[in-house]
DNA sequence: CCTGAAAGACACTATTT
DNA sequence: AAATAGTGTCTTTCAGG
């Protein structure tokens, strides 16, 4: 599983536009672009790539709400066991469990303060959610 | 700066794949290629959507440590200080004021916990920062 | 704002070195 | 493993409804 300077540079490339053609890309690298597509396809097999997608500005599709969440959870609940809660809710953008006093952090998307209040209300009601604790977010300073 | 239906419908579709063509992403919306491609056009030219990249698994990159740091700030910071000196930092991958006692909240990914450290020790010594406080991710139980 | 067609660019496979 | 060549597909522009 070790990636190779030609590597680095076509996944540096590819994040920066994930449509970038593969000539244009083995242009940048100097390969040609059927070894530029061999490469990709070991990197997307050996899960360095795990996909493309298209970064959309929340706002436009009505997601005003950020928040990022601490949960504080009963004894010994499973990591496990709060993936599979959090999965159910879409506004979940984002779950880790972390150090220190909190068991997990989560990050939320939602359309407003009232429909992140919701979201958050059922995390709650969560049987191993002891409490939680929100910080909204105010304004984004970067986000590469 | 109204997205209609077809036009959410072509977003989700590049945001799960990001390299979907536009005559696949048109049998999906039920538009023709050339039709599809004068939306994203358009969506890229109102900033809804802002650009394409790769999904890459930090730990195939070297970035195996991972952390979220509290800023706490001198009297009145402003955010786009805060945004400047972090803008300086690779390692800060995200960034944002929050509400609460803090001022920021930052996202940072290390190669290791010694990098992270210096990372975190720089950071400290920014002239406007008087204390930080971070938790390190101990694992990711989801991520969208 | 869409469809349909045509030209050019690109992807993909096979072959060769 | 990479370059090259050839075939098929996609993108992109343009005309037209």
């Amino acid at each position: 599983m070790e990636l190779d300077d030609i590597d680095r540079r076509i996944v540096a490339a590819l994040r920066a536009d994930g449509r970038a053609t593969y000539q244009q890309i083995g242009a940048q690298v100097g390969l040609s672009a059927p070894a530029v597509k061999r490469r990709v396809d070991r990197l997307r097999a050996r899960g360095a790539i795990t996909g493309f997608t298209a970064l959309v500005d929340p706002a436009a599709l009505g997601w005003r709400t950020e928040a990022y969440v601490e949960l504080f959870c009963q004894g010994r609940t499973s990591p496990s066991t709060i993936a599979a809660a959090l999965a159910k809710y879409p506004e979940v953008v984002d779950a880790c469990t972390v150090s220190g006093e909190a068991d997990a952090l989560i990050h939320v998307m939602a359309e407003d303060v009232k429909h992140f209040e919701q979201v958050l209300e059922r995390i709650n009601a969560e049987r191993f959610v002891v409490r939680t604790k929100s910080v909204l977010v105010l304004s984004r300073l970067l986000h590469r």
